[in-house]
RNA sequence: GGGUAGGUGCCCGAGUGGCUAAAGGGGGCAGACUGUAAAUCUGUUGGCUUUCGCCUACGAUGGUUCGAAUCCAUCCCUGCCCA
């Protein structure tokens, strides 16, 4: 057997920490029962696959013993925090509320981690009292220099958003003082936001409080992961299904394996590296894809959408739809986009009309590249009717864009 | 408050009266190649029209002009400098 990594050595193995704020927490992550958070803020009404990794910390910290809360932040949502790139539009106070309710109960769900609401204990902050009572204690300098804010001081800030690691820094003593917080973990982005929490806490009451950030899962470019198609992938079943899920985790390239494997399941040191060795031998097998696409959507969605995700899958790229026995069309379709269809059309107005392309023009554009599959074949043909003579069964038109995405269109009673 | 430089398509950015649906780059999408990969190459990237052409669009609103992203006025927003 494989000798025990400690918390801070497996997060570490992981390649789970980035800056760490004390020497002295590695003591403490390794005994257990601290209790601490991490935050975001409901900008979507669901987290999406960049989000996951730093939840799956905070559940590895659970696992050790330690207590976990999420503060989903109603109130900083509505500030806006600053990206470094310009300025955000102003959220709408409904959706953020909206977004906060949809968000918390994924959080219970997915992960079951305590979930609180900044807005809570911001809402009837006076704003004199929260000048006096922590902005006194905060030096705009040290705010000038953290990163993102420098960053964007040359193009533009406004108070709102400067003000935002303030309110967060606020959030951390509050934390402290109601739940006994002593330790926030976030992304590497947000360092200077944890680090200004830890100089308001030790201001006000001389306390030494504790934060470590996370490396943000990149790809080989170092960009940040988590968009598919342009799209972000999401870890809400109805935005991002568990075909979607499995397609872009399937896809993943290989010199990101080993990393994706140690960031995003709990896979041991031994089963990782026996996976490992096993993918080096036949890259084209994808079996660290494989073992990351299982893990991960199994612990999402769990075992039977993983099992649904790889049969339609196989289906898909097996080639010929016309293969696939009618009656299991409407089953492993049932997480691609529908499309109800009661007339025939022109294929032209038949793409552009239910979105499948942005419009005729591109619509023409893929015909004319061989881009579009009517049930498994090429469709080249501009004038192509469909109706129900061309449906499997007078009913299914499988369509197929581009190489992986599917569209299936019903016919209903006419 | 004063001075000054700006606000262009998804993003960056060129354009400073007609040749501009707007250079170039990035990104996106599609094709070839391939392992449903990466890299590369090719095409495409406002809408309608398989052409001609029409419509919408260069911060907003008005104006000048045969004609404006380009000139003028007012307003809104941003950077920099001064107070």
């Amino acid at each position: 057997m494989e000798k025990e990594m400690t918390v801070y050595e497996d997060l570490q193995w992981r390649g789970l920490i980035k800056d760490i704020s004390s020497e002295d927490l590695i003591e403490k992550l390794n005994n257990g029962k601290i209790t601490f958070y991490l935050g975001t803020d409901p900008t979507a009404d669901s987290l999406h696959i960049g989000h996951y990794s730093t939840f799956l910390v905070a559940k590895r910290l659970q696992k050790a013993g330690h207590n976990p809360i999420l503060l989903v932040g109603g109130a900083t949502g509505l500030v806006g925090d600053p990206r470094g790139t310009g300025e955000r539009e102003k959220a709408d106070a409904k959706v953020i509320e909206s977004n906060y309710t949809k968000l918390k109960a994924q959080v219970e769900r997915l992960f079951d981690i305590k979930c609180v609401n900044n807005y809570d204990w911001f809402k009837d902050v006076n704003y004199i009292d929260f000048l006096r009572d922590y902005g006194k204690y905060i030096n705009v300098n040290y705010m000038i220099n953290k990163d993102l804010v420098r960053r964007q001081l040359e193009i533009g800030i406004s108070y709102a958003e400067f003000s935002y690691m303030l309110i967060q820094g606020v959030d951390f003593k509050h934390l402290h003082d109601t739940y006994g917080v002593t330790l926030q973990i976030g992304g590497s982005d947000q360092w200077g936001n944890l680090t200004t929490g830890i100089e308001i806490i030790r201001k006000l009451t001389g306390e030494e409080v504790y934060a470590f950030s996370i490396p943000l899962a990149t790809d080989s470019q170092g960009k940040k992961m988590g968009k598919s198609e342009g799209n972000a992938v999401w870890l809400d079943i109805d935005k991002t299904s568990a075909y979607e899920l499995y397609q872009y985790l399937f896809n993943l390239e290989d010199s990101m394996m080993e990393a994706y494997l140690k960031r995003f399941t709990f896979l041991s040191k031994s089963e990782i590296e026996e996976i490992m060795k096993q993918h080096l031998e036949a890259p084209e097998k994808r079996i660290a894809q494989e073992a990351l696409a299982h893990e991960v959507i199994r612990d999402i969605h769990g075992e039977e959408e993983y099992q649904k995700a790889v049969e339609i899958s196989r289906a898909l790229f097996s080639g010929d739809i016309k293969k696939i026995p009618t009656n299991l069309i409407g089953k492993i379709f049932a997480n691609v986009d529908h499309i109800v269809v009661s007339t025939e059309e022109n294929i032209v107005d038949f793409l552009a009309n239910n979105k499948i392309c942005s419009s005729k023009r591109e619509a023409r554009e893929f015909l004319n590249n061989g881009s579009i599959y009517i049930n498994g074949e090429k469709v080249t043909d501009l004038e192509l009717v469909i109706n129900k003579d061309v449906a499997l069964e007078d009913k299914y038109v499988v369509v197929r864009k581009g190489k992986k995405k599917y569209f299936l269109g019903e016919f209903i009673n006419g």
